[in-house]
RNA sequence: GGGAGCAUAGCUCAACGGUUAGAGCAGGGGACUCAUAAUCCCUUGGUUGGGGGUUCGAAUCCCUCUGCUCCCA
């Protein structure tokens, strides 16, 4: 049958909203996922939030509530962006969800019944901002203060199960060496591979002091902590462990969307789990890099914090895709991004000078020397047609490739070129000019033809990322361009004579605000 | 302390060891009117961080210095 695809996001955090880091996760995500979808793959993407844990016992106790309470708050919060923004998530898994915690225990006991999981004590420096043992030499160096708080680390002594992850190593190391698509970009895999060639110690996985949590079907006077509850997410959505594993059998093993600062669990936990389950390893982990704002590191305190309420006011000034097209052009994904106001608004009018007034300028153009009927192209084409077609021809499998190896940057970036070089055409060509003479009536149909044509070709690359401003920007064409495939859209040619819609502005100048 | 990487125009970045180091934006000048005061053309701007080396030839390879970043301890 058709292929299947599965893409993730990491599970959030609910203990606060959604930022600027979260949105751009998921948004390029999406973008994938979308494309996936475009080429008639069967696409599964999950999104989901991560509820457990030390750290929401403390923000829920601060905020006067229970954590069950808070999660579930902010777990809507989450699940209403995604909404709002045009994400198109087919599951969203919450770790509070009965589905995921019986998954997660039946994972515990299959790791327990291949003997991988021991009971054993850990004593040790534990940053709790961070929910996260810090070895003593680490500890020592920082003065026994968390490294990123600066808060006084905890002495913790206590029994706890640990899981075999050095059994496991060996072989994540290898497949790692052996798939050097496994972990991307390439630094991120250097990192990984050296730090695991540095030794890795077995993993404590459980808590008997925490309530808030899975408890282990061994032990209930345990919870499962933080990984091994996180991680299970991309399979016990699909129900791995349950009575139905259908989705699991067929989606099963996807693509990890992450972002850099999880990447060792990714890359070493995730895997080593799934070895010790017997189960297929991911097809491949991507991480991308942090936002700063402004050229400084966003904070609260400093005023460039890029929240919810931000994004959205922008999202509802210039619309959802002009914030997606600046999330994705605004730096290669997996390096770190400067958010600025600046870049934001120049970026909006590159869509609206380049792409929407190339749309706006060719079909008002048809609409008035050629009653809005698609032109007919003469079959002898002069050489700057020719350029304008190659171009035009070259870009399906441009954008392709760009996506293919997670180059969103230049699969957003190459349409946006082809767009200019029509206006570039358009201004050479003169159609204004031809209109006015009647013996060049023809000149005037192959020009009008191929610049419409390459304006369509333009917005049907950027389906992807620019979901309903190029569906919009299709509709003044009057197609009905649903359910064709990337590649049948890439190479659609426009019928002539057939009736343009009316042209109107795709991206409207925004009166600058009152903010 | 160990390891990795980066440094190219005012800004963001390109450039298999091979013509005169390119593009977008910003700056300057001009053109045009179909279009969202949009677009197009021309143009200013570089000792490719400094120094040394290899080579017929170096932004690219090697060494070194400086500055920055990341990972680890």
């Amino acid at each position: 049958m058709s292929n299947t695809y599965y893409i993730t996001t990491p599970i959030y955090y609910t203990n606060g909203e959604p930022h600027l880091g979260h949105v751009y996760c998921t948004v390029c995500t999406d973008v994938l996922a979308r494309f996936h979808r475009l080429c008639g793959e069967d696409v599964h993407m999950l999104t989901g939030t991560d509820e457990h844990g030390i750290k929401m016992v403390k923000t829920a106790a601060a905020l006067n509530t229970e954590p069950a309470a808070l999660a579930h708050k902010n777990a809507m919060v989450f699940r209403d962006v995604w909404k709002e923004m045009g994400i198109i998530n087919d599951d969203f898994i919450r770790t509070t969800e009965p589905r995921h915690k019986l998954s997660v225990q039946e994972i515990i006991r299959r790791m327990v019944a291949r003997d991988d999981i021991y009971l054993s004590s850990y004593e040790g420096w534990y940053d709790e901002g961070q929910e996260e043992f810090v070895t003593e030499t680490e500890a020592k160096v920082n003065e026994y203060k968390s490294a990123i708080s600066g808060r006084p680390l905890l002495r913790y002594k206590e029994q706890s199960y640990f899981f075999r992850l050095s059994k496991y190593v060996p072989q994540v190391l290898k497949h790692i060496e052996n798939h050097p698509d496994f972990v991307q970009p390439e630094s991120r895999r250097n990192e990984v591979m050296s730090k695991i060639k540095a030794g890795v110690d077995d993993l404590s996985i459980s808590r008997a002091t925490l309530k808030w949590g899975i408890p282990l079907p061994n032990d209930p006077e345990h919870v499962v902590y933080v990984w091994i509850d996180a991680l299970s997410n991309y399979i016990t959505a699909l129900g791995f462990g349950s009575m139905d594993e259908t989705l699991y059998r067929k989606y099963w093993p996807g693509v990890h969307v992450i972002g850099k600062e999880i990447l060792w669990f990714h890359c070493v936990y995730w895997p080593a789990m799934l070895l010790s389950l017997g189960e297929p390893l991911p097809k491949g982990i991507f991480a991308h890099g942090w936002w700063t704002s402004e050229g400084k590191k966003m904070s609260k305190s400093m005023g460039n914090f890029v929240d919810l309420e931000r994004l959205r006011a922008i999202a509802k000034a210039y619309s959802n895709d002009a914030l997606r097209y600046y999330m994705v052009r605004a730096g290669n994904f997996g390096s770190d991004l400067d958010w600025t106001e600046i870049d934001f608004i120049k970026s909006f009018n590159e869509l609206a000078n380049v792409l929407g007034n190339g749309l706006n300028r060719t079909i008002k153009m048809i609409g008035k020397y050629r009653d809005g009927k698609v032109p007919l192209v003469q079959a002898e084409l002069e050489p700057i047609d020719r350029a304008l077609v190659e171009k035009m021809d070259a870009l399906g499998d441009a954008v392709r490739a760009a996506y293919l190896r997670y180059d969103l940057q230049a699969a957003a970036t190459l349409p946006l070129e082809l767009a200019r070089q029509t206006n570039g055409y358009i201004e050479s060509t003169e159609p204004f000019k031809l209109a006015k003479d009647p013996a060049k009536a023809q000149r005037l149909s192959t020009v009008l033809g191929l610049a419409a044509e390459a304006i369509a070709k333009a917005l049907m690359a950027l389906i992807p990322v620019l979901p309903e401003k190029a569906i919009e920007g299709l509709k003044q064409f009057n197609i009905d361009f649903a359910g064709k495939s990337f590649d049948e859209l890439m190479n659609a040619k426009l019928p002539a004579g057939h009736q343009l819609g009316d042209g109107k502005p795709l991206f409207p100048k925004v009166e600058p605000s009152k903010d």
